[in-house]
RNA sequence: UUGGAAGGGCGGAGAAUCGCUUCCGGCGCGAGUCGGGGGAGGAAAGUCCGAACACCAAAGGGCGCGAUGCCGCGUAACUCAGGCUCGUUUGGCUGGGAUACACGCGGGCGGAAAGUUGAAAGACUUUUCGACGGAUAGUGCCACAGAAAAUCAAACCGCCGGUCUCGCAUUGCGGGACCGGUAAGGGUGAAAAGGUGCGGUAAGAGCGCACCGCGCGAAGCGCAAGCGACGCGGCACGGAAAACCCCAUCGGGUGCAAGGCCAAAUAGGGAAUCCCGGAGCGGCCCGCUCCAGGUUUCGCGAAAGCGAAACGGAUUCCGGGUAUCGGCUGCACAGACAAAUGGUUCUCUCCCCCGAAGAAAUUCGGGGCAGACAGAAUUCGGCUUACAGCCCUUCCAAGACC
RNA sequence: GGCGGGGUAGCCAAGUGGUAAGGCAGGGCUCUGCAAAAGCCUCAUCCGUCGGUUCGAUUCCGACCCUCGCCU
């Protein structure tokens, strides 16, 4: 367990040396809150649909903190449904939020088919729809 | 042992690691960080009932509207009192009280089905269902069919009698018309105005009688709903109130998106009281509220923020035991608001599949590996609906063994 | 989360105790050399589903399913 509470403090500045491992939090403050902010981002941002998710995103200019946020509508299924779809979107998202070239705004709407499937399932077609879109850091 | 029915219970466990959320404590000016504790259900669901709570005027009176409707017992948040100590806050605990026209249990009565009995009507038993006050308070309805569909009932066919007449023919038989009697029989219908039997009669009829049913009264039994020995009445009383309605009882309305608190800045108003005028009110009226003016007085306020939520889990031992339960020890217990309770692994069980041994129960090996319905949003009780698999109790059926 | 409205033919819909109007669409026929238009005929029986009340339910009552709104 590295990274721990020696060097927390500097975690905050985002510019850690590029060979050490960062935490992989995602606290309330990497969230947006406010209607505004989604409907912002889904009509001035980029938009790519690919497997079972949608992805909207807006570039943030450097050194700012990257923010998610995550839709799922009834169309997916009952509320059991629902949280499930939430909650693999977001952990995927944690997991990979050190890898992005840029930080963005980023809003990822479930599809249907997205009922059902594993954690691992979904985060491929988040790798995937991320590397189309060049956010990722090669 | 297998299968079925009814009722009740459970709804995987232990650990590692990366996260989320909340509370307590330490460090830090602070953003934070470290340590410790808590973090979905039996239905959290549907929002179908009822209650608490909050505001609207203090929720009051009348009309209207809505709900409920056999009897008894029981039950929640809530509230009052008491003592106790793990904890301490208006708490848990113990004992009362209250709300039930949510609901549960038991009883009564009624309907239906099956069985027994009987010539039949009916009676009794079992099972099951019942939103179960009133049809003599009133108004309206009962299509089609049928003569007649609801009140001193009603003559289409039929049955019986009389008068006239015709035919055969010889004083009877048959036909027709008219007048009258008749609700036994036919036919229609969901329903036709007590049932069966005997007498009776021109034919019939509660016209009379017996039994049954019905109505009225009633000793006695039961807390009550109600049951009812016995007596009287020839019988008058169709269905439907989940048609309008009448009676009794209950309910004011709206719902936490109800509502409360609040720094700076901005605007300059707010509260109490007095009098007249005007305006508004959420079913309508009484009535109430607001506005303008006088007097006294000092706070009001959107978003954001704050505030609000709490009882049962585990282990050892003891008691009794069918699952289970009680006591002791012991802990302080979800609170978000684009909305936490999650991701990845490992181990063990439950269960499933395959193979082997065995007469069988079962055992061994390999594999899959928690796999149903489902996610708190003010709280509590109920109802309804969804649900893989497992456990317990009772009953029924079949089979095996003794 | 809370509170309301609505489900009738392929579509739009009336009906509100006695076997379901109308329009569009579809099918058939007439008319025409062939079509269009017009005219005539036809098309519900599972009135969202399941129960109850009633002699009888699309209608009245209850539960469930689906769907559309309003309040931040």
């Amino acid at each position: 367990m590295p990274a721990q509470s020696p060097d927390a403090p500097a975690r905050r500045d985002q510019t850690l040396p590029p060979g050490g491992t960062r935490r992989l939090r995602l606290g309330r403050d990497l969230r947006l809150g406010q209607n505004r902010d989604f409907a912002r981002v889904r009509q001035q941002g980029e938009r790519l649909a690919l497997g079972c998710l949608i992805a909207n995103w807006h570039r943030l200019p450097d050194g700012a903190s990257p923010k998610l946020g995550v839709v799922t509508s009834k169309r997916i299924g009952n509320a059991v449904a629902r949280s499930r779809a939430r909650r693999l979107l977001r952990e995927s998202f944690r997991q990979h939020q050190h890898e992005f070239s840029q930080p963005v705004e980023l809003v990822l709407v479930a599809r249907n088919s997205i009922a059902g499937r594993d954690f691992a399932e979904v985060e491929k077609d988040l790798l995937a729809v991320l590397n189309r879109a060049g956010l990722l850091k090669n």
